[in-house]
DNA sequence: GTCTATAGTGCGATAGAC
DNA sequence: GTCTATCGCACTATAGAC
């Protein structure tokens, strides 16, 4: 992964290939695509990682937790699995953002999460609708977290973003 | 694309060649080609004018109006453009939901209807952050509601639908 | 139309851990 | 012995160059 987000850097997503990627981290392409099911998805192996942790927080949030609340309890964990990844999420960042076959991968990539934490929900006794809006909401609130993150300088902020996008939800759907 | 449902409903989506959707709607393969770029596109050839209502509610809106509540001003045209289109939506719905791929193709389409609607508010003078936190929940109120409507029977409630699904992202992001 | 580069798959062989 | 990771090779599909 940080063998094929170097060369995405240095050359480009499309200009990359798996050949390329593999010598670089001492594989073959044949194991490349062993862990990988295909070029995109290096650069959203954590993905998995991200889900797991979210889902487990939002399953572990005491019983009389408000959809919004259980939702929230993720970004703790969220915030911690991402320390010390500043780098390599800017660079990344880059590589997806000039490329829409990995934007479009990206968007999935979300709704998949939202809809594992809307599942988590639904576990909890929360309605449907009320499970997808909250899911919803809270992958969003990171997603505009996530992007003022990569897009500043203090590797520590993350934290702090993702309280201000989720104060910026509240007051967008007050009253 | 009542020719393409038609045949989708009665043979599934993959059994279903373009040649046949042509030949049913009196058309050539060439120019079924013309109008939709893909097989897929022939399900999501609405979305355009949904985008370009909704976007035209959002522009339209009084100036003083929230965010959300310049979102929200486009569920009126929104509900007023499907008036009619609850047989079609329901079969359309049922096709969708048995194909992965165009799962996610609605859900790249959902994300395009968030980002024009973000956009919107953007040119508002509305912060990016709070643009698509607004926008991306007005379309989970959107795409909740719809899928609400698609289940039942009464092709009228689709209004009331969207107001019961934005109550509920008011009531599940409240304090 | 052919030729080439690349993405991606299927399957059997090998090497080491246990 | 089994289990797992890796490798090697042959294959298909597709997009672009010519």
């Amino acid at each position: 992964m940080v063998a094929a987000l170097a060369l995405f850097g240095e050359q480009g997503y499309q200009a990359t290939t798996v050949s390329e990627i593999a010598e670089r981290a001492g594989l073959t392409q044949r194991t490349f695509f062993r862990y990988f099911s295909d070029k995109r998805e290096v650069l959203f192996g954590g993905s998995g990682e991200l889900v797991r942790l979210w889902v487990e927080a939002v399953a572990a949030a005491p019983p009389e937790a408000t959809p919004l609340a259980a939702v929230t309890a993720g970004l703790d964990p969220v915030a911690e699995m991402f320390r010390g990844r500043h780098d390599f999420a800017r660079t990344r960042a880059a590589v997806i953002e000039a490329n829409p076959e990995l934007r479009e991968r990206e968007l999935i990539k979300l709704q998949n999460l939202a809809g594992a934490i809307g599942a988590a929900l639904v576990e909890r006794g929360v309605t449907v609708g009320a499970a997808v809006l909250a899911a919803q909401a809270g992958v969003t609130v990171f997603h505009v977290a996530f992007a003022d993150w990569v897009r500043q300088e203090d590797p520590a902020a993350f934290r702090r973003l993702l309280d201000e996008s989720l104060a910026e939800l509240r007051s967008v759907t007050a009253g």
